[in-house]
DNA sequence: TCAGCATGTCACTCTCTGGTGACATAAAGG
DNA sequence: CCTTTATGTCACCAGAGAGTGACATGCTGA
């Protein structure tokens, strides 16, 4: 019988892992450390050493967290062209990464990290987008040049998430209020579509 | 009479405003700070306090730089449309980010930073780079939604040059070559005709 | 019950950073 | 020549972080 225990490795493993979340999205990627993530945990940091092996070992296993960070994709509606559903796809994955500062820290932490110590976490985020998408599209078939448009589809949608979420801007445009984030949506999904038409 | 002396006031303060924008551009921010601006400048950090009231003037003064570091911008031929100088432009900007990783730290830094410690940089460099765009455009009229439209290219761009120098990629489309970048350079041309088409 | 182990805590070292006061000396002017 | 000031250097402090060895104690099985 496993119950709450003052002494228990599996609770505390799981509290380490959610603290380590939490650190990341509320302190940034600036203050993530095991002095910080045993204090949110409120145990010793000699545990992260002891159960993680260390920062790294903790990344690890939080790699493999991440795929349930973006929630569910929606859900592509049959009769629908290839055009409307990246509009679609576009608008839900702003949506979502903007209500999520785990991911905006994690994807921040990526650009700013000397390449490759974060390799583990950048695979296991890269395959977990991969997968959001192919789990929304059904079997549609893409254009030609769709790899090009959707790269810099997300690509534009990371940069407005992120500049949003520091200044409230971005190059002149104002994203702060929801009407804000309406007008960027409605232009967005009008700009994908003459894209894809 | 100025000339070289052992002590020279004015020296420094150019010594040290250059150390800054190279400890910056080869460290990145996080490395950024008064012990490390001062060994790369080979004196003692305590001059920073003295002539910069410490690391915000410091800033404050390489932010009366900034307009100078993306160069010139590209001259619009007279008989272009609208759409053709937007591509020109944003390939010119492309390429002069992807040379200049002084500027690829800042903007990451700005994204990065806790909102407002910051200010007078972001504030330069948005100034510069409305200038700079400015230069480039003539007397042509832009089209209705050309805001969207050009927030969508410089948030890709900048999120493709940026992700490109630590990963070497994005989104799985390779940014290693330059191969690889004229092949982004073709494709985002022939985007930016079509958008404006 | 009690010995042994796992879990958790503490104290410490080492290094780095920002910041400051005291000191040395070159330059300039009387 | 000598005094004064500006320029530069040094030594130090407090604080935070990574990492580690020693210790305390709850849990478990014999």
């Amino acid at each position: 019988m496993v119950e709450t225990r003052t002494r228990n490795r599996e609770a505390t493993h799981a509290a380490l892992l959610e603290a380590a979340k939490i650190t990341l999205a509320e302190q940034g990627f600036q203050n993530f450390g095991v002095n910080a993530v045993a204090r949110q945990a409120g145990c010793d940091k000699q545990l992260i050493y002891r159960y993680f092996g260390g920062l790294d070992g903790l990344l690890e296993a939080m790699g493999g967290d991440v795929a349930t960070w973006l929630g569910a994709p929606p859900t592509a509606v049959p009769g629908t062209t290839y055009g409307e559903w990246a509009a679609n796809l576009a608008d839900a994955y702003m949506m979502a990464l903007r209500a999520n500062p785990l991911l905006q820290k994690l994807i921040l932490w990526e650009l700013s990290a000397a390449p490759g110590t974060l390799a583990p976490l950048t695979q296991a985020r890269s395959r977990a987008m991969m997968q959001w998408v192919a789990a929304a599209r059904g079997e549609l078939e893409m254009p030609t040049d769709a790899g090009l448009i959707n790269a810099v589809l997300v690509a534009a949608i990371q940069q407005f998430v992120l500049s949003a979420a520091v200044s409230g801007s971005f190059s002149g445009l104002p994203l702060r209020e929801d009407a804000d984030w309406d007008h960027l949506r409605a232009g967005l999904r009008s700009l994908v579509l003459r894209l894809y038409s």
